[in-house]
DNA sequence: TTGAAAGCGCTAACAT
DNA sequence: ATGTTAGCGCTTTCAA
C-alpha cells in the first residue's frame, strides 16, 4: 500500500486537509510549529510522496508537454536528436516533463489526435511537415475550436495555420553561396529530395537567385534530384564531373555526408574534384573526419525557443506566428 | 469547459456512469440498443475524450513508462538516441507513452529519485552506470523497501541490484581481436577512458586474454588512457607510430571516429600507417566517408528488450538478473 | 437496463 | 490553528 496523507493524518490524529496543507500548501500559513513538526517527521519516516496523478486531476494541469513527430527517435535522425536535447533544456528550465507520443503506422492521424487531448499534457510540441495528416488535423481543430484545442507550436516548417518556429533559410543558403563565389567556383549543383519540404524549397530559390543575381548564368545550374538522403546516384549524372570544377550544394547534411562517403569510395578528391556543402550543421564534427562546410542552423536553440512560446500559450498568452532562428556558416574542408 | 461524461449525462438525462459504462466499460454489457446510440452520438457531436488523468487516478496505472539518463539528449550521445529508438518501438507494442525524466544538474540524487515515484509513471528505465547516484539511490530503494520500490529495468552496465540488459563485451572483442590477428596484426593497442564503466572493463579485459592466449607477447600490447572520447591525445604517444604497423581498438566507437579525425589531419594514413577499431556499432555508416570496423552491439534491441522486460515486471513477474544480447561484427576500411 | 454512491489522492474554500 | 466539505473525472460495486 502506497503512503498518502490520509495515511499520515491516520497516524497522527490529525486531519488529513491539515497534512496536506504542511505538505503543499503555502508555508507560511498559520500552524503550529509542533503539528508541522510531527507531520514532517511522519513523513520522511514512512517515506511519503504527494501524488502527481491525482494533483493533475485537481488542478488541470500535468506539467508535461508533448513532443509529436512521424518518425521513431533513432540514430539515423540527429535532426530528432538535437530537437530533443534543445527541448530538454527548455523543459528543465521551466519545470516540465517531457512526453514522447509514440506515433503508431497503424493509428490513424484521428486516433492519435484524439490521443493528445486525454488531458495528459498541457501543450505539444509537433516536428512538421505539410504533408503530415496529424499536422492538417491539428490545425483543422485550432481553426474550427479554438478554445478547445490543445496548445501547439510546430517546429521546422511554416505552417498557415500553426506558430512555428523555423530558421533562416534563404539567408544561411546566401552565406554559403557566397563563400563559393567568393572561392572562385563557376559551377553549381544543388542536390534537392524527391519530396517537398517549404524550407527546402526555401533553401534552393535562395541559392538559385543569389547565383543569378551574382551574374552566374543559368547553364551553369545544375538541379539533382536524389532519393531522399542517399546522394549515390548523384554521382551517375555526368555533368557533375566534366568541365570545370562543380560546387554541389545539398538540402541538407546527411545528404552531403552520403556524397560524401560515395565520392571517397569513387576516388573522386574533395574538394578536389567536387567540392560539397551541407545544411543544418548537425552532426557533431568530432564523427568524422572531414570537416563539412555547411550551415549551422542550432535547431536545439529552434526547439528550446519552441517550448518557451508553447509555455506562454499555455498561460494565456498570444505568440507570434513565425519565428525565425539565426543561422551561422559554419567553414571545414570540402570546398 | 472540457466535454466530460457528465456534460453529456446531463444533455441526455442520464446518469454519469451510465454513459462512462457505455463508452468505456465491457461492450457487451446489458445496454438498450437506443440509449447505446443516444450516448455515441452526443459524444461524437461533443467531441467528447475521457480524462486520462482522472482514469491513471482510479486505476492506479499511468501506462507511461520513464527514461532516466543523466545526460541529456543530444547529437553527441549517439547511445542515447539508439536507446530512445528502440524504446519507442517496444513502448508502441506495449501501448505505453515514454515520459523522458529532465534530470538537472542542480537536483539531488534524492529529489529527483522522489519524483520519480509520484505516480507519474507505472515504471523505469535507466542507462546506469555505477556512479549516479541515483542509480545508487534506486537500487538502495529495491533493497530495502521493495514492496514500495518501484519497477527498474538498468540499461547498459552490470548492476549488482538492478535487473540489467547489456551487451555480449568480451565476445564482441573476441571477434574483433580474432579478426586483427587473422589479419596479420602483430602490435596492438587499447584505448581506454580515464573513467571507470564495467563494460569497458570486459572489453579491455577480453582484449588483453585473447591476444595473450593467442601467443602476443605481453611488450606488444599498449594501453593508452584518452579523455572520455577525445582520442587526439593519443597520437602524442610516441609508441603508436615506430616500429610495426599497431592496431588500435577503442573504447567505443566515438574515440575511435576522433581518432579518425586526427589522424586524417595529421596526414596519417588509414589503416596504412594506423589500424582502428571501435565497439557500440551506432553511427549510421552513410555518415562518415570512412567505414570503422566495429561491433555492432544493436542498442535498440537492447533498449526494447529492457522495455519488454519492465512491462513484465509492472504486472508482477520475476525476470533475470542479467540479459545479454548478442554482437555482430562489422567489418569496414580501417584496418 | 439504468441509477446511486463510494472512492482514487489531492487542494482549497469555508467553517470552527 | 485545524477540521469539514466539496469536487477534479473517472470506474465499479451495489441497488433498484
Amino acid at each position: 500500500m502506497p503512503v498518502t496523507a490520509k495515511t499520515l493524518a491516520l497516524k497522527l490524529g490529525l486531519s488529513q486537509s491539515t497534512v496536506s496543507r504542511i505538505l503543499n500548501g503555502d508555508p507560511r500559513q498559520r500552524i503550529s510549529d509542533e503539528t508541522r513538526a510531527r507531520v514532517l517527521e511522519a513523513a520522511r519516516l514512512l517515506d511519503y510522496r504527494p501524488n502527481a496523478v491525482a494533483r493533475s486531476l485537481r488542478h488541470g494541469r500535468t506539467n508535461i508537454i508533448g513532443l509529436y513527430t512521424r518518425t521513431t527517435y533513432d540514430v539515423r535522425n540527429h535532426f530528432l536528436a538535437e530537437i530533443l536535447g534543445g527541448m530538454q533544456h527548455a523543459c528543465a528550465r521551466h519545470g516540465q516533463d517531457l512526453l514522447l507520443q509514440t506515433a503508431r503506422r497503424d493509428k490513424s492521424a484521428e486516433v492519435i489526435f484524439n490521443s493528445l487531448r486525454d488531458g495528459r499534457i498541457d501543450g505539444l510540441i509537433v516536428h512538421n511537415s505539410q504533408e503530415d495528416p496529424l499536422v492538417q488535423r491539428l490545425a483543422h481543430s485550432a481553426l474550427v475550436r479554438p478554445e478547445t484545442a490543445i496548445p501547439v507550436v510546430a517546429i521546422a516548417d511554416p505552417d498557415p495555420v500553426l506558430p512555428v518556429v523555423t530558421c533562416e533559410d534563404s539567408l544561411g543558403m546566401e552565406l554559403l553561396v557566397h563563400e563559393l563565389l567568393r572561392r572562385g567556383y563557376t559551377r553549381f549543383a544543388f542536390l534537392e529530395p524527391q519530396f517537398k519540404l517549404s524550407s527546402v524549397e526555401s533553401r534552393k530559390l535562395a541559392w538559385k537567385n543569389t547565383l543569378l543575381a551574382a551574374g552566374v548564368l543559368e547553364n551553369a545550374l545544375l538541379n539533382i534530384e536524389i532519393d531522399g538522403e542517399s546522394a549515390e546516384s548523384a554521382l551517375r549524372d555526368d555533368r557533375l564531373l566534366t568541365g570545370e570544377r562543380c560546387a554541389v550544394s545539398c538540402w541538407n547534411d546527411q545528404s552531403a555526408y552520403s556524397l560524401l562517403s560515395t565520392c571517397f569510395r569513387h576516388a573522386i578528391s574533395v574538394p578536389g574534384d567536387l567540392a560539397i556543402t551541407g545544411f543544418d550543421g548537425l552532426l557533431d564534427p568530432r564523427l568524422t573526419d572531414r570537416r563539412l562546410v555547411t550551415v549551422d542552423c542550432r535547431w536545439a536553440d529552434a526547439a528550446s525557443t519552441a517550448v518557451d512560446l508553447l509555455m506562454q500559450l499555455i498561460s494565456g498568452e498570444a505568440v507570434p506566428e513565425e519565428t525565425r532562428m539565426p543561422v551561422f556558416l559554419t567553414l571545414g574542408d570540402t570546398i
